[in-house]
DNA sequence: ACAATAGTGTCTGTCAGACACTATGCC
DNA sequence: GGCATAGTGTCTGACAGACACTATTGT
């Protein structure tokens, strides 16, 4: 690592030959995820709410005609966050977004091209902030999820096409929570985007319990059966209402607007309400 | 991205010049945590448990003499998880030891001589098994740490050296719990390697709660004491004993062993016990 | 005897799970 | 009227925080 001495930092970094280490290519790939409504046929009923995540058409090879999360190369000017930023907005034209960085993907293999290591985010947006500002072969596909202690399928749907995966969950090591996930069943994902979309249910589904995101995927103004349904969804199972309502009384604030119009009761809209603020 | 047509993936491949793109250098820190025992003067006290960390002295620009985590560049055909590994077991000679990955991290500016990503991680080790297998720049630091909403602070001491960094918690989204970390104080640790710590001393002190991953911390038998005072030690307070022991019952199993020689009451060893197991 | 840790019993308040109940608009 | 959702009251058991107490060693 030394050789040469040198009397200051100066004078070795202008002597410095950064061609020395052999250097790797690095992407971003996003995880842009949302909640869709789903009108039902009953006019009483509220409409189903789906979790969804964004996919890109490839339309060049490697995996070309299957489907991949929004990703590119990061520059060498360029830092990792806003490169996942860049794409962001290429794709949905959306800025300001929440987004948070998953996981770092690095396995040799992971690209048939060439070495290529990729740092995963996760994007929460509202669905209709944005409806029609997709860039042409990205498609929202809603996601049903299906997991037990052993094993994730997901079923992936955009209306015109549907496929699913199947991944299986195996601990790194008894004393943790992370998992290895080894892909059972995908026809249809690029690279290794089957893992990186299992992992990034898996973080959503965790932090929704300790942290405010949920609010990224709302609308500025919400009924709490609404935001309960969106809940509901990502975890994957019902909520008993008095609880529900305890857990996020601090959260919301209560408007004077309501929403009517459905089969039934009104009801109140709230908007989000930074528990930190008020102390 | 396309360009000319191919008629399958075999020969676009064949045909793919991976060097269109600018590649960067990467590499992996490791945190390797541990905690260690430190003698106090009355016979009849326990020694008291020191959260500590391992550092290497610089022996080269940049940033010669001072202070930073085991790392090194990311070889071509090496994973990061291997890259990690190898670089462990260079500095302290350990195998088959606790890591996982704790976040990216990508800032242009982060190593003077050139775009360098990094890759951080966490390793655990019972420092009990390595004693004299340190490499020669390597040092433990016990770390003192003080932290409140908006700052954390941490005193380094190898025994012969001492120094502190201060470093400011902003959070990045009021919606979740990631930080923005902004180094305020800092005079003996090289490159971003502030941030690092005190990211993965967060981390930590969150997953302690939640998963079993002090046991990695922890020789095979040990008192329901000594394991208490860990915990206190990485979450910076004082715990009951009941709570605690109510905690924990179900993640250790009682040994036939017993630790004399305290002048106090003789302990029960225990040993670490997957909780999964019994089911 | 006493200092220090080991280890247990139990009260209390908080809170999640569960269920029952009331309220209200729209066809 | 009755369906479907909105919204509330309250019981229960689990459990964390808190404190008090007993047990046992080496010097």
């Amino acid at each position: 690592m030394s050789g040469k001495e040198y009397a200051s930092e100066e004078e070795f970094l202008k002597d410095y030959d950064s061609s020395q280490f052999e250097k790797l290519s690095m992407t971003t790939d996003t995880l842009i995820f949302s909640v869709a409504d789903e009108e039902v046929g009953n006019y009483r009923k509220l409409p189903e709410k789906k979790f969804s995540v964004l996919l890109v058409k490839r339309d060049s090879y490697p995996f070309k005609d299957k489907w991949c999360l929004p990703g590119g190369f990061v520059g060498i000017q360029e830092t990792l966050d806003d490169a996942a930023k860049r794409i962001l907005k290429t794709e949905t034209n959306l800025q300001d977004i929440y987004m948070e960085q998953l996981y770092t993907f690095g396995a040799i293999d992971r690209d048939p091209r060439m070495r290529i290591v990729s740092v995963s985010y996760i994007a929460l947006v509202d669905k209709n902030r944005l409806k029609d500002h997709l860039s042409g072969n990205a498609s929202w596909f809603t996601m049903d999820i299906l997991e037990d202690a052993k094993e994730v399928q997901v079923m992936f749907d955009n209306g015109i096409e549907n496929f699913s995966i199947t991944v299986e969950k195996c601990l790194k090591s008894p004393t943790s929570d992370r998992y290895e996930y080894i892909v059972k069943k995908n026809d249809k994902l690029a690279f290794d985007h089957a893992k990186v979309i299992v992992s990034g249910i898996s973080r959503l589904k965790n932090k929704i319990g300790y942290t405010d995101i949920v609010f990224n995927m709302m609308p500025k103004y919400f009924t709490l059966g609404e935001l309960q349904q969106v809940y509901e969804v990502i975890l994957g199972k019902k909520l008993l209402d008095p609880a529900f309502r305890r857990i996020i009384k601090d959260k919301v604030e209560k408007t004077d607007k309501i929403k009517t119009g459905g089969g039934h009761r009104p009801s109140v809209l709230y908007q989000y309400h930074n528990p930190n603020h008020e102390k």
